[in-house]
DNA sequence: TTTGACTCTGTAGTCTGTACAGGGTTTACT
DNA sequence: AGTAAACCCTGTACAGACTACAGAGTCAAA
């Protein structure tokens, strides 16, 4: 049984974080000693550990709260459901890419217009285009 | 010169929108009618326009206030330093790209190795990559 | 025993808005 | 003139995903 201090340091998780993760329902709440320290085991770090790794490939709050509930339940579940939520957010990932990929290249677009010179900034092409209609 | 309501419809921007551009100081205070009412006038149009393009290409709200000074003191500005922030944030866009792109190929990685299949998700091997050490 | 390091709770801050409550004002219609 | 709808005002709370701090209590080592 360790503290939340260990935890952190063990995890590499801010041990601020860890409270927050318990306070939106991702950890469960751990026993406390006599004087109210939260004293976690070896469940709580693997929890903490799949919750990292899964923020760390991207998911939000919510689908780690799925995630979790599907690996708590496995026999209630397939592997269907959790390759479709790992699809959902490998779709949202893609969008999200081609969305910046097309806002990358509207800003070269702009950008290309202005010859950076040292001259003042009256008629930059880019401030012009920001000001201008469509 | 027109109320808040009206340069919500004419920008397409938000009313509320509009309030918060002022607190954080994008917008500059308008006049007021005697009743307390905002009264904008056409370079307050414009001006919310510039910011909503800006937005739109995703620089922030600080990048936007250099860009609006930049674009309000053109004299003393230099046509190389809005290319400076443009080229910045193309840096950044391009960055974060890069790290999605990462993203969704460890992803596609990872959900490879899952059948998917409609049996129980005990085994599953994006579950167990999640809770796997490395 | 005392100091320092730890932990507890609750709350506020980050960023970019959005939404609402509880009031006042203006406009439109009868 | 009266009234109802539609607008506007302010301040505040919420979202996600944390992070940080104040003020108090607890624990371990010298």
């Amino acid at each position: 049984m360790i503290t939340r201090g260990k935890l952190s340091e063990q995890s590499g998780c801010n041990a601020e974080t860890i409270r927050y993760y318990e306070r939106i329902g991702l950890l469960p709440d751990p026993p406390r000693s006599e004087s109210g320290y939260r004293m976690y085991n070896d469940t709580h770090v693997s929890r903490l550990r799949f919750i990292q790794r899964a923020r760390e490939l991207g998911f939000s709050a919510e689908r780690i709260r799925d995630l979790l509930d599907l690996s708590d339940n496995p026999k209630e579940h397939t592997r269907a459901e959790v390759k479709e939520l790992t699809e959902a957010h490998i779709q949202e990932v893609a969008q999200k890419i081609r969305d910046l990929q097309r806002l990358k290249n509207r800003l070269n677009s702009i950008s290309s217009h202005c010859d950076g010179a040292k001259e003042s900034a009256r008629d930059c092409p880019i401030l012009i285009s920001l000001f201008a209609d469509q």
